[in-house]
DNA sequence: TTCTAGCCCATTTTT
DNA sequence: TGGGCTAGAA
């Protein structure tokens, strides 16, 4: 028999409830730091061991690639070190390499390959390879497994050229951005044209319905399928076809969701459907070997603008749950025990969010130490606030062996503030990293080269065809397209088979017919080859053949040399995906590389200062914190401010930066701040006002600090201190808080013996009761 | 077909 | 302030 207590004793009383969840409905509010990636790591290590359960039938879905991947890991890393305790008796490290890689390979082939583990959209668009010639469009469109995924942008242009070249629309009136983003919220509520219609029965309404109709039908043309669709097509075919959800219902016996909060409606539909095979929740109550189990913090649900609700959360217990109150519920379980800040950082925290009225009720409790007080500076300007924070980074890199400039971060509301920074940081030499910016897929080249390959892979992708035909340069112009186009059009045919109709292409003049028939040749040689070639070799012929190589080669200018070293990059990453996937196809790799946000953002790198958006900043957590910019206006953004719910959510913007912060929180604001351009007064954030005074150390008159008041190193020194005072009976009580480093928080029930030898009963809760000399072990008191 | 001056605009952005 | 886009010139 397993082991089970082996990773189960690590876990408080709530995350052991979480983690030992069997079948039925399940919510945990996993507040910040509260250990939510351990729950579900455990969770689902524990059902294959205890319960049982075939890897096969467990689906976890995260909102991003890089959660996925860290849950992947992690679980990866449970089971071989299970293995290693089982076969060997020792811990994985103690292990020589190649025992250790075996069982991680062993573990890979018996458990992990077999788990769904991803983000929505990859795992929607892998049931769609399987199923969406099964699905049925109201308009009679329909799609093949070839299909191609547009990014943003690509949705973005076909939008603007429906509103502009197709309907005839005034762009000022129809601006495609709004245009685009009204057809996304409508596809993420689950709505169709006519829906849309139906929900905003204006002119307007009407004219973005006919836009949104007209774009379904352009994406059906080209084959292709937009971020929503990935999810909004599989929740359609679920709903007309019994069979297919039938057989995806019996697969994913259980389902765990994560970043609950964030998930939208059509998301929210998609879990459903799968969960209760299409009945209502309500009637839904066959739970035997099933499960849904969902993970979130409302109070960090910062994405309403991309269409999260998490309502859906607050939602989750009449919903699926038993509907009980807090105290008496079976189906939530609340994470309340942070692991990350101290005390003070979280105090502040509570105390901000408390302003907050739709939310589900939780405080963070501390488990470590006090800690240092927040500073509060109030700079002249854009200009003073970033020479502040980089003083502030360099004395403290300085006078703290354990930071390093890995240490930092600078987190701001928006991109633009991070101008200031960089000027200084660059100005002492020190490396520094912006997190987000131009994402690596999202460059010229990379879209030049994804282009072609996706020409291949679905050639009635016009889009990419329209792309690549004329990169590079090769004397297909635009008159020539248009030509091809309208032919095309008259036809009823794509402009593929249009390329390829020889003689449609002979009356061309005769040097434009050349260069498309060379052009189709290029496609249609790899085309031919695309099912029992490797991708990689795919890229490196189509990268000489198009002439694409050579071209960047013969510009010989710096910014080639970049595109140049970009393409090179994408080259290798087609090649570890074929390393890490055996048997990967081009059209694996398509769909991956374009569910992609980014290729390096695998390393969390130690030697540099992280500069970053406060969205962006979800999910980690530094040392040292740097909000800055806290300004009525900027944070909360003027756009924000009129409106209650939209206040709320910049708040709970807030209160993520806040939770970030392990040791050192440093929040700042400007009394004028240049924004573009023009330099504008500024006012410090209501936010500000919202934190409780006692915890908030400020400057006075706004002068610099010329060295911080105690940094960490002398803290540490200090409580060290502070602990060995502590040895006297007089100077504790039973009843006295105190943080352990291993058993987290507890309270003091006995104090044996007197004066200077005595030693300690705490409790800890769920560790049960521990004997402890303070004289030996370092405790910190919990004021 | 390609280059460039000037115009407009401006949160956040997991996929 | 600066990046992206368009209209007009070369």
């Amino acid at each position: 028999m397993p082991k089970t207590a082996d990773f189960l004793a690590h876990l408080n009383p709530s995350q052991r409830r979480a983690v030992e969840h069997y079948c039925g409905p399940l919510l945990v509010v996993a507040g910040a730091g509260s250990g939510k990636t351990r729950a579900l790591t455990y969770r689902i290590a524990n059902l294959v061991l205890t319960h049982r359960v075939d890897p096969e039938n467990i689906l976890a879905v995260t909102f991003t690639n890089k959660a996925a991947r860290e849950m992947k890991e992690r679980i990866e890393k449970l089971f071989a070190e299970r293995e290693a305790q089982s076969k060997h008796g020792k811990p994985l490290e103690a292990l020589p390499e190649h025992e250790q890689t075996r069982l991680k390979s062993f573990v890979y082939k018996t458990i992990t390959k077999d788990l769904w583990i991803g983000t929505f959209h990859a795992l929607c668009s892998r049931i769609l390879r399987f199923d969406i010639e099964k699905f049925r469009h109201p308009g009679g469109y329909s799609w093949n497994r070839n299909f191609s995924i547009f990014d943003e942008s690509d949705a973005q242009a076909l939008v603007k050229d429906i509103v502009i070249n197709q309907l005839n629309l005034d762009d000022k009136k129809f601006d495609p951005r709004s245009v685009r983003y009204a057809i996304s919220n409508a596809k993420n509520q689950g709505w169709s044209p006519a829906d849309l219609e139906r929900e905003q029965p204006n002119f307007r309404g009407r004219t973005i319905a006919n836009v949104y109709a007209e774009y379904q039908k352009a994406l059906a043309a080209n084959n292709a399928l937009d971020f929503d669709d990935l999810i909004l097509i599989p929740v359609q075919l679920f709903r007309q076809n019994e069979q297919v959800l039938a057989y995806w219902h019996k697969r994913f016996r259980h389902i765990l969701v994560d970043e609950y909060q964030d998930t939208n409606r059509t998301q929210y539909d998609l879990i459903r459907l799968l969960v209760t095979n299409g009945e209502e929740t309500e009637n839904f109550k066959d739970w035997e070997y099933r499960s849904v189990f969902v993970v979130g913090d409302a109070d960090q649900s910062i994405y309403s603008f991309r269409a999260a609700d998490f309502r859906i959360l607050l939602e989750f217990q009449d919903d699926f749950g038993d509907g009980l109150p807090d105290d008496d519920t079976r189906t939530m379980v609340k994470l309340e025990e942070n692991y990350r800040s101290t005390a003070n950082i979280l105090e502040a925290a509570n105390e901000l969010i408390e302003n907050n009225t739709e939310r589900i009720d939780k405080v963070l409790r501390a488990t470590r130490g006090a800690g240092e007080s927040i500073f509060l500076f109030r700079a002249e300007d854009e200009t003073d606030e970033a020479r502040f924070v980089i003083d502030q980074i360099r004395q403290l890199e300085q006078n703290n062996p354990e930071l390093h400039w890995g240490s930092f971060a600078i987190l701001y509301r928006t991109n633009a503030q991070s101008r200031a920074f960089e000027e200084f940081l660059g100005r002492y030499g020190i490396p520094y990293n912006i997190v987000g910016g131009l994402r690596f897929y999202d460059r010229k080249e990379i879209k030049d080269v994804l282009g072609y390959l996706r020409a291949i892979a679905n050639p009635q992708d016009t889009v990419s065809l329209k792309r690549v035909i004329n990169t590079p340069r090769r004397g297909i112009g635009k008159t020539t397209i248009d030509r091809l186009e309208s032919a095309a059009r008259d036809l009823d045919r794509t402009l593929w088979e249009v390329l390829t109709d020889e003689t449609l292409v002979s009356t061309l003049a005769g040097r434009s017919a050349k260069a498309v028939s060379g052009f189709t040749n290029t496609i249609q040689t790899w085309q031919a080859k695309l099912e029992d070639t490797p991708p990689a070799e795919i890229v490196q012929g189509v990268l000489e053949d198009s002439g694409y190589v050579a071209d960047l080669k013969a510009q010989g200018t710096n910014e080639a040399d970049d595109r140049l070293q970009n393409v090179q990059e994408l080259y290798n990453a087609v090649l570890q995906f074929e390393e890490e996937n055996e048997g990967a196809t081009l059209l694996m790799f398509l769909a991956n590389a374009s569910l992609a946000s980014d290729l390096d953002n695998t390393k969390e790198d130690q030697r540099q200062v992280s500069l970053m958006t406060l969205h962006s900043s979800k999910g980690l957590e530094f040392p040292v914190v740097f909000l800055v910019g806290v300004e009525q206006g900027l944070f909360p953004n003027f756009r924000s401010m009129e409106d209650p719910a939209s206040l709320e959510e910049e708040r709970r913007l807030c209160y993520v930066g806040i939770t970030r912060a392990k040791e050192r929180l440093f929040i700042s604001y400007a009394r004028e701040r240049r924004l573009y351009g023009t330099r504008e007064p500024a006012a410090p954030s209501l936010f500000l006002a919202e934190l409780p005074k006692e915890l908030l150390l400020t400057s006075a008159v706004g002068a610099l600090p010329k060295k911080l008041a105690t940094p960490i190193r002398e803290v540490k020194a200090k409580r060290a201190q502070e602990s060995l005072l502590n040895t006297h009976a007089d100077d504790w009580k039973v009843g006295d808080r105190v943080v352990h480093k291993a058993y987290g928080a507890g309270q003091v029930t006995h104090i044996f013996g007197a004066g200077n030898k005595i030693c300690l009963a705490i409790k800890f809760p769920g560790q049960g009761q521990k004997i402890i000399d303070p004289k030996i072990t370092t405790l910190q008191r919990v004021i």
